[in-house]
DNA sequence: AACGCCTATTAGTAATATCGAATGTAAAGC
DNA sequence: GCTTTACATTCGATATTACTAATAGGCGTT
């Protein structure tokens, strides 16, 4: 009867089929870090993933025997070719979505990222590749992160804690890091601090952090939180 | 850092959380099953996910524990008030996505089924409230099936395999269980069994099926295959 | 050198979801 | 009445993802 032809599950079988959903994600959390250029460590993924050290000791493990990822003498952690490969997909998966989730279905910026991540281990290449007509020619998420393989060179590498006192900083987009706390990015939102925008950066102290200058407007932010904000200076 | 705020996650924790994922997708094709008026028994079950049975006893257990059906002596499976609630919310979301998913993404009649299946456990409320909002007025998912709170007294309870000889034939709906296999509903959109088609029944017998006249067009269905098409008789 | 922090790993446990094998049970056929 | 078939269950096992508790290495400060 009806069982004649299956869908394939989501979920992975015992042992040898591919990456399981868990080791997509912390495949995709890696680019971000890599992105970031910090060192990739256990206890990074284990706050990016909201779980305890030895969860991730087993999960990486199980990564590395699996061939996704490789480590050194030190325990730091870098993607092989393969892992690569599936954290890239991942990535654009997502930045695709989150596009998506805005231009199609009209969510505001501050859902989008949880909604994506809800959604980027569901989807079915067709899908996908519905998604990818809808969005069209963008070529970066709304929160202007570059989507693989739609942008060759993309500029914006230079993080606003990193801005000398002086310089006009141009915001082009609010790292992947940030969008995990919604409040965070619903402030972004409300103040103005969206990819495009432009500020001098008037002053620049490791204790009191990054103050801007717009039109009479004038908003100071923790280093921690200028080194969200990637753009370009001048 | 980034850690302050934290999005629930999809998949339960240990005891007393929720139903898991899993437990709603039995939810739902337990509501399936007592629509086409079955008996509801695990067998049943074990086909429908694909599963042996001895996966369907260990989980039909847990369900039990934890108030979402009731079995009487015989083993037969009934929703309570609570799995019942449940089960209406998941078939609601899974119609609602796929009119969702051909009207605004695009996709085909065959494809809908299983990508609504891999969304359906993914789904925010907020997003499900753009979906509801985008599909508008309608009342049925794709292929008929009425979409529980946008419909009372929906017709189409007859179906075809027990309409008599002679008798006219207007096709309302596909039922849940063809939508599986997408070979069929390929087929059935390929001879334009779809709903709204009207028809003759001219020939009924248990061992041949059903033979249907429309226009020149002569098509005739086992027995098993018309059980899954209702609609009404006159 | 000793202390403490950050990090990583082991060990042990748990929940979920799955399996195959074996066993029981009840209805249906002969 | 015996057998077959369908169904349900128990048992033992595995994979994945998680936890806590305890151990241990490295590195910097006092």
């Amino acid at each position: 009867m009806a069982d004649a032809i299956k869908a394939p599950r989501a979920r992975r079988k015992p042992g040898d089929d591919g990456p399981t959903d868990k080791m997509r994600e912390y495949l995709e959390v890696i680019y971000y870090l890599s992105a970031r250029g910090e060192p990739i460590i256990g206890a990074r993924l284990a706050e990016w993933m909201h779980v305890s050290a030895p969860t991730v000791t087993n999960i990486v493990q199980r990564m590395e025997d699996q061939g996704y990822i490789a480590r050194d003498g030190r325990g730091e952690i870098s993607l092989t070719t393969e892992g690569f490969a599936l954290a890239e997909a991942m990535v654009r998966r997502h930045r695709v979505l989150e596009r998506f989730l805005v231009d199609v279905m009209g969510m505001q910026w501050h859902q989008i990222h949880d909604e994506a991540v809800r959604l980027e281990h569901a989807l079915s290449p067709v899908m996908e590749e519905r998604i990818e007509a809808l969005v069209g020619k963008w070529t970066t998420c709304p929160h202007g992160n570059p989507i693989p393989g739609r942008m060759v060179g993309y500029p914006g590498n230079v993080r606003l804690d990193q801005v000398e006192a002086g310089q006009r900083f141009t915001l082009l987009r609010i790292i992947e890091e940030a969008e995990e706390n919604s409040d965070l990015i619903r402030y972004f939102e409300g103040n103005r601090l969206t990819p495009g925008e432009q500020f001098l950066v008037s002053d620049r102290s490791p204790s009191v952090g990054v103050t801007l200058q717009r039109e009479g407007q004038t908003i100071t932010l923790s280093q921690q939180i200028a080194g969200y904000l990637w753009g370009e200076a001048a």
